[in-house]
RNA sequence: UCCACAGUAGCUCAAUCGGCAGAGCAAUCGGCUGUUAACCGAUGGGUUGUAGGUUCGAGUCCUACCUGUGGAGCCA
């Protein structure tokens, strides 16, 4: 009595006969037997089908079988060192063959395909085998990001989507109409979360967030997730720490559960069994000084011209690259800027013209995936602040409130989702992170 | 928004100096009992991104536009 059986399981279900429910990846056939490499979701097995061992119409159609034909197979599964597939290493030999729907000729084919042709057709691309192992990391990602928090004492408090004032830069958000009224997808829940850490201690939102920016690089998405801690009775030391503890997790999380898809990647995961506290720390200040070093010495004039910074700008794609590149783990870059940052981060005590602030930088060109800071907490500055940023007070008077009603020194960061992902499965593109992307000239499929 | 490059068969690409529109894969048909992006033989498949211009003649040269790719900028 054939039982059904999930390919994942395949080698627990050795000298079984089984069922599997799938569709046909890819085909080949030799005369007298047909193989065929069957994908269920959970793995691809291959599935060999001899013309004795099946009745004459059933092997034609397994002859015929068009790619991505969904179909019903049943068969015996045994040990077979040349069976390729995920796991692979076990085959199926077919003893029947059911034909749910006969595919039309699919437009993906194992050869290769370009970017546009491809994204074009995203919804189906999704079905590859390399598209696969991505969204299998993403969500073991996000379920990492989701334990670790949790299991620290971290509580999940939603923040809205739809949110309704803009502040001081609409340029970068959606509008949207709000029964007449203009509303904005959030860029982030940061402000919300501060009010909602005054409630619960330590908490984080998680949720997708928006950006109109028309940035075109292969770092940014306008419509990506973002988790966001924010800890009362919090300082830069204490973020750090537990900043590289939550990283460090993820990544070997990953490295644990998902060896399978980070093969199918081919990911060098020498690199990421590295990520391990304590990660490497250094102020924008010695980073500028390190850039401009580096600059000076450089004897490749693109280089040399790519690297150029004063003290006081923001670092580019190229600056953080080249700081990234210093280091074999990420590493924090801290106290920026008054001028290159947002308008809640608390000065330094001892330089005012800098924020308790840091950035971490991924390795291997992967870019910032965390930025977070300590808060501004004092109500006389905060007034200050929002005063001179030219925020709407109306708009943000419940935010104001925050730093009137029991006030504490905390702090928080958002890190980014697809860049993580991007980061840990080692793609050279964002677009592959999330399954339907949304670039600054694509939102189809 | 700026810079560079590209657009030819379903897909990936060729086409010499401006002179007959071509291949691989996919598809279809046939062959093969161990294939791993199989292989072998055969068949079908084209408004060369759009609009205009130069020329006896344009995929090729010129102009504009559209679309895409790579990079930069932008980026609490």
């Amino acid at each position: 009595m054939a039982t059904p059986m999930l390919i994942q399981d395949i080698a627990a279900c050795d000298g079984q006969d089984v069922i599997i429910k799938g569709w046909l990846y890819n085909k080949t056939h030799k005369g007298k037997l047909v193989f065929m490499q069957v994908r269920d979701g959970t793995g691809i097995a291959q599935c060999v089908a001899f013309q004795k061992d099946l009745p004459p119409e059933q092997f034609e159609a397994a002859r015929a079988l068009t790619q991505e034909s969904s179909i019903i197979i049943t068969g015996r599964v045994r040990r077979d060192e040349r069976a390729p597939g995920y796991p692979g290493g076990y085959e199926v030999g077919v003893t029947a063959l059911e034909v749910i729907h006969e595919a039309e000729e699919y437009p993906i084919s194992p050869k290769e395909h370009g970017v546009e042709f491809l994204m074009d057709n995203r919804h189906l691309w999704l079905r590859s085998s390399h598209q696969w192992a991505i969204i299998r990391i993403r969500a073991t990602i996000i379920k990492a990001i989701r334990d670790w928090l949790d299991d620290h004492g971290y509580l999940l408090v939603d923040t809205p989507i739809l949110t309704p004032a803009a502040g001081e830069n609409t340029t970068t958000l959606f509008q949207i109409d709000y029964f007449g009224e203009p509303a904005f997808l959030a860029q982030t829940g940061q402000l919300y979360n501060e009010a909602n850490m005054a409630a619960h201690g330590k908490v984080y939102c998680f949720g997708p967030t928006f950006r109109a920016e028309k940035s075109k690089t292969r770092r940014h998405l306008m419509e990506f997730w973002m988790v966001e801690p924010e800890m009362a009775f919090f300082s830069l030391d204490d973020l750090i720490a537990m900043e590289q503890e939550f990283i460090a997790y993820i990544v070997q999380t990953v490295l644990t559960t998902r060896r399978q898809e980070l093969t199918i990647l081919e990911r060098d995961t020498t690199r990421l069994e590295n990520i391990i506290p304590p990660f490497p720390r250094i102020t924008y200040t010695e980073a500028v000084a390190r850039l401009q070093k580096l600059a000076a010495e450089t004897t490749d004039p693109e280089l040399k011209e790519s690297l150029q910074i004063e003290w006081g700008d923001d670092f580019g794609a190229p600056h953080e690259t080249a700081i990234a590149g210093m280091f074999d783990k990420p590493v924090f870059v801290t106290h920026y800027p008054v001028e290159a940052k947002a308008f809640y981060m608390q000065p330094n005590e001892e330089d005012p013209g800098v924020v308790n602030c840091t950035d971490l930088l991924a390795p291997e060109g992967y870019g910032e995936i965390t930025g977070g800071s300590e808060r501004i907490s004092d109500p006389a500055l905060m007034a200050e602040r929002v005063k001179t940023m030219g925020i709407s007070e109306e708009a943000y008077r419940w935010y104001i409130d925050l730093s009137r009603y029991g006030s504490v020194p905390h702090a928080g960061f958002g890190l980014g989702v697809e860049r993580m992902v991007a980061w840990i499965c080692g793609l050279p593109h964002i677009r592959e992170t999330i399954p339907y992307p949304r670039m600054l000239s694509r939102k189809y499929p």
